[in-house]
This record gives C-alpha cells, sequence and structure tokens, in this order.
DNA sequence: ACTTGTGAAGATATTCACAGCG
DNA sequence: CGCTGTGAATATCTTCACAAGT
C-alpha cells in the first residue's frame, strides 16, 4: 500500500504489551491502596505482592511506561498512581451504558468499583417495558427503543452487554452502529463486530469449566499417588445425591 | 509462593498447556450449539469461526488432546463433545457453593450456564442472618456458620466467592479449610492460598480499565499529528510485515 | 547498600505451511 | 481433491541475573 494509514495491528498497543496492559489495573489498585495508607513509596518487591505477581514481572512492566521509580528506593506511590491512571485512561470520564438489567446488569450496576474510578454509568437499558421507569442502583433503567438516543447525547463509547445470550448479537449491533466502540460481553455468545471495535468477554461458565479442569487433574494426581487402593482419594471428591443430569451421551464412534 | 508446577510429565498425552484448555470450554459451547441442531460433522475452518478462533489454533489444541478428526471430512461434532467434556471433567457433578448472596450472588445462582453443564450449585450462603431462609434462585439461603458442615456433607471443592472484598480473604480461609481446593474469585482483591489450591479472579473492573485503554488510543490515534509527549520510543524491531491481507479490512472511523 | 531497569535466556503461545491420509 | 495433524518458524511473555544508578 503507498498511501493512506499506516497499516497497524488494531489489537497492538503502543508500545505496551498486552499482557502488561492487562496488570495495570492490578497494580493501581494495590497502589490506591496504599495511598489511602498514606504510605509514600513502595519496593518492586512490596508492590508485587501486593498485586500478587512476581517483582521482576512487576519491573520489567513499569519499565514499559517509562522509569518511574528511584534506585535504591522504589516508587513513588502518588506519583505512580497518576502515571498508570493516565496510560490507563482513567483521568477522564468514560460514560458507559448496561444493556439487560436483569440481576447480573443490576449488580453491576451497583458495583462501586464502576464509579470508583472514573467510569460513570450513564444509562440502563433494558428491552422489557416493565422495566422502563424503574429504579435500580439508583438510575431510572430506560427502554431500548431509546438505545441510539441515549449512547449519542450521552457520548458514550463503553457498552456492556448482560442481556440474555440469544439477543446478544443485536443489541451490539446496535451499541455499535449508535457509535459505541467498546464492549464488555456477560452473554456466553461470541459477539461478531467490525474492525475497530474491541470486545472482551466474562464467561463465568468458563471459568467454573477451567477449575473443574484441574481439579479433576488434582483427583487423578492423588488417586495416582495412592495407588488406587487406598481410600483417601475418594474422601475428596463429589459425592452424595448425584442429580439428575445425565447430560452426555456415552457416544463411541469407532 | 513458588507454585512448584515445573514438573513435566514424562508422557506426552497429559501434558495440555494452559492456553488450550482455556478455550476448550469455547469449542464445547459451540459443539453444543452444533449437537442441538443436529450437524453431524463440522471443519476446523466452521468450528474455528463458530468459537471465535482461527483454525490453525484449534487444530493445534485438538491435536493435544488426539486425533480426534477424519482427514477430508472434518470432526464428528458428539464425538468431540464427549471428548472435550471428558477432558474438562463435566461428565461428572461439581457441587459448587456461592458465598455473598448479595446481587452478585444472586445473579450467579440464577445463571443458567451453570447447572447445564455438570455444575450444580449445593448451597448458596451469606453471613447476614436477615438472608438465612430465604429462597435465591429456588434455594434456601443459609448462614455462614454452617460452611463447614454444608461443604464437607456435600464433598463441595469449588466454591465462589461473591463477597464485599473486606471479607473475601477470610472466607476463602475457611473454605479451604472445610477442603475446598478451587475458588473462583469475584471479589476485587488479591487472595493468598496455600499451594495446591487454585483461585480464578473475575475482575469487572479490571475489564472496564482494559478497555479504556484501548479506547484511549483509538481516539489519540484519530487526532495523532501533534504528538509529542511518548516517553516511549517505539523502537521497531523486525518488521517485515507481511501483509497479511485477506482478513484485514479497512474500516471507517465512524 | 539497596533497588531499579533491562539485555539475554528461557518458556509459552500462535501461526505457517505442507506432508499425509481419507 | 479437502481437511487434519504437526514440525518448524515466529511472536509473545516470563524469568534471570547483573550493571547502573542513588
Amino acid at each position: 500500500m503507498a498511501t493512506g494509514r499506516t497499516h497497524r495491528p488494531a489489537t497492538r498497543s503502543r508500545g505496551i504489551p498486552e499482557a502488561t496492559v492487562a496488570r495495570l489495573p492490578l497494580y493501581l489498585r494495590a497502589l490506591t491502596a496504599l495511598s489511602e495508607r498514606s504510605v509514600p513509596t513502595v519496593s518492586s518487591e512490596e508492590l508485587a505482592a501486593a498485586a500478587g505477581v512476581n517483582s521482576a514481572k512487576l519491573r520489567k512492566d513499569f519499565s514499559y511506561l517509562g522509569s518511574y521509580g528511584t534506585r535504591g528506593v522504589g516508587y513513588d506511590v502518588e506519583y505512580l498512581v497518576y502515571q498508570i491512571s493516565r496510560e490507563l485512561g482513567l483521568t477522564q470520564d468514560w460514560p458507559v451504558v448496561i444493556v439487560g438489567i436483569g440481576n447480573l446488569g443490576a449488580a453491576l450496576a451497583n458495583y462501586g468499583g464502576f464509579a470508583s474510578r472514573g467510569f460513570r454509568v450513564a444509562a440502563l437499558i433494558d428491552a422489557d417495558p416493565e422495566m422502563a421507569g424503574k429504579q435500580v442502583a439508583g438510575i431510572t433503567v430506560q427502554h431500548s427503543d431509546d438505545m441510539e438516543r441515549i449512547i449519542e447525547e450521552n457520548g458514550v463509547s463503553i457498552g456492556v452487554i448482560t442481556t440474555p445470550p440469544g439477543v446478544a448479537q443485536q443489541v451490539c449491533e446496535r451499541l455499535v452502529a449508535a457509535g459505541v466502540t467498546s464492549i464488555l460481553n456477560f452473554a456466553p455468545t461470541v459477539l461478531s463486530v467490525p474492525d475497530g471495535v474491541d470486545v472482551r468477554k466474562v464467561d463465568l461458565s468458563i471459568e467454573l469449566q477451567i477449575l473443574a479442569f484441574h481439579e479433576q487433574r488434582k483427583a487423578g494426581e492423588e488417586a495416582a499417588l495412592t495407588d488406587g487402593s487406598s481410600p483417601v482419594a475418594a474422601t475428596r471428591k463429589q459425592s452424595a445425591d448425584k442429580g439428575p443430569d445425565g447430560d452426555v451421551p456415552a457416544v463411541m464412534p469407532a
């Protein structure tokens, strides 16, 4: 290509690795806690422990942001809070809409972590006319007919989808058409979006399944060690009245 | 805290990469949908599209499980559903307790994805005496005084924490002491657990912050002509950057 | 001393590209 | 042919270990 915009992968951050970006909020939370206790400086070792990572990783992460520490001393807490906040774009206000005000949507609306850090719930939207007008977390739920107007009037660029999976894709498309370019999806569906729109998904059942995988492996390891005949391995398995279930067909094609 | 997972099994079949494990539930969901539509076989290309990954990755992932496909044809849907379910440990029943029945806990209790796939909500637990006895999602909430008994009686090994952050660590410790070895943590806290206990965390505010980071970058790119404050001089490494064409359509900024 | 910042090494993950088999 | 399965190449991420500052 000779002219036009430089080809830049949408997911590539400005030199900051994605894995690092994903940890910055973690550091920020730990730093905020230190800040509230008026701790002036912190070493990479201490901060890493508070954030649950190791110190080499933390230092490497910070090195992508710049040299914000002082050798022999550590990092200035307030300064780092500011720098990370700025890097994450939290020094500005992000209006957010939540679409789908069921249990989960209500939980998110009530979630303190939203408001506390640059995010403001600009609107709650639901397709059920019964919901419209009700108050959730002190905010009046609006009907989805008004979705486009709400997004434009509030300059919303981040949308949260907490609808049933069946309507998630279509909600997503309306959000994007109205100007939303970042979506946090709680519906267990793969959303397809045009290039330039970011989607992150939070999937409760996937997390549980990953845990189950490791849990099963633990049980298997124990059984292997105790060589089958010992009852010890059996103690820590699931038990009791097995539910109806029977969901899995034991098909064995050749 | 060194998690001693440096153990490399000599047998080649049991070393499924973590990244692959994390995608298996995705494949499983896509396959289940196909199964319900009575689709008999599926190609890596089709399945990959449905799961939102690329086909090479999917085939590589499946190769860790074994050779379950047929060249020239694709994968048998029912068979794959069974194999992945087994690999993830979903052919057995996993009783789960949810601790902290606020908005989020209630949302999880009502979440259909739980029951549908090997997980059974064995108990809902809350510290508030007012909550005890109430019905949530058809299950009677029990007081946290009984946590240990409930876990032991039901053989629970997976716990979900949806409490306020202040009590999450102490709830975690009680869970672990009672026999729980896998924890899904929704509280915005770093949990410290003994070796051998798995923790996964779901953090709503972190996801939003990551979105904000990318959103900010998008906005910056639009007005990127007078930038001069970037502390990171992007030292391009070997960036021959062959055009991966085909798949990266240019998009018009809305 | 003490702790950061970082090249280099090592470990994982992703993608390519094609041999091999139905 | 078409599509899987996989070694090899690449890219990304983590950890090591120590030089460079304060």
